[in-house]
DNA sequence: AATTCATGCAACCTCCTGATTGCATATTAA
DNA sequence: TTAATATGCAATCAGGAGGTTGCATGAATT
């Protein structure tokens, strides 16, 4: 198990980091439920610059959470559904680590 | 919905910060199949000081990820379940809104 | 062609993070 | 009590993250 979990976690971690941000999150639920939308779409109404929006959207691209694509002179951003289902499916993995954890205790307690 | 989503957000930020880093993921990959462990334990083997070690545990239980207690001349740390259960309810629910929009779109094509 | 709108690029700044080292304190063992 | 073990606290440091501003470029509009 070491090196397949070893190579699963430092996968992960950049995955997490990404959604570690509280604007990055409001930009995937935005994204999530008003489809694919341009830069100055996503940066009308929102607190912080157009340049900041970009950085934020390059993040969640370096962590193939999201992905682009111009379209005339506008870039049109969309999320990448599979990359966060592995992001969550990674957690379903700790859940269930956990839980196999407990249950070995439990096992080891009644023998 | 903008109100509790909104706070249901930057409260699943910082958890998953604190899972985006891949020492702290493999203190819990750890932590949760070897059980309660002491930071001397977990530090052996590993390629950070003690002293890292240490924040890192901090960084978790700031994100209530972890907590500890002192036992006689140690201090040993556990995962708090409920926490990851969170996390992993939160990308749930990225993932339904995110299928919700998928389905949308659709029914709208199709209409 | 001139204007306007949407981006791209780059420099810059502040603050936080991950990590280290050195020393102090508490607890157990001899 | 003395030595050894386990932790706590503080200073320090390099690098990265989040954010801004200014200017350049590319594409649509008139």
């Amino acid at each position: 198990m070491s090196a397949k979990r070893r190579s699963r976690l430092s996968q992960a971690a950049p995955i997490f980091a990404a959604l570690g941000d509280e604007t990055r999150l409001r930009l995937i639920a935005r994204l999530s439920t008003d489809g694919p939308l341009s830069i100055s779409r996503l940066t009308a109404g929102g607190r912080v610059t157009r340049q900041a929006v970009t950085k934020h959207l390059h993040v969640l691209a370096g962590a193939g959470l999201a992905s682009s694509a111009r379209s005339g002179r506008e870039r049109v951003w969309e999320l990448n559904e599979r990359q966060i289902e592995a992001a969550r499916e990674c957690l379903d993995g700790i859940s269930a680590q956990w839980d196999r954890a407990l249950e070995n205790l439990r096992k080891f307690v009644e023998e």
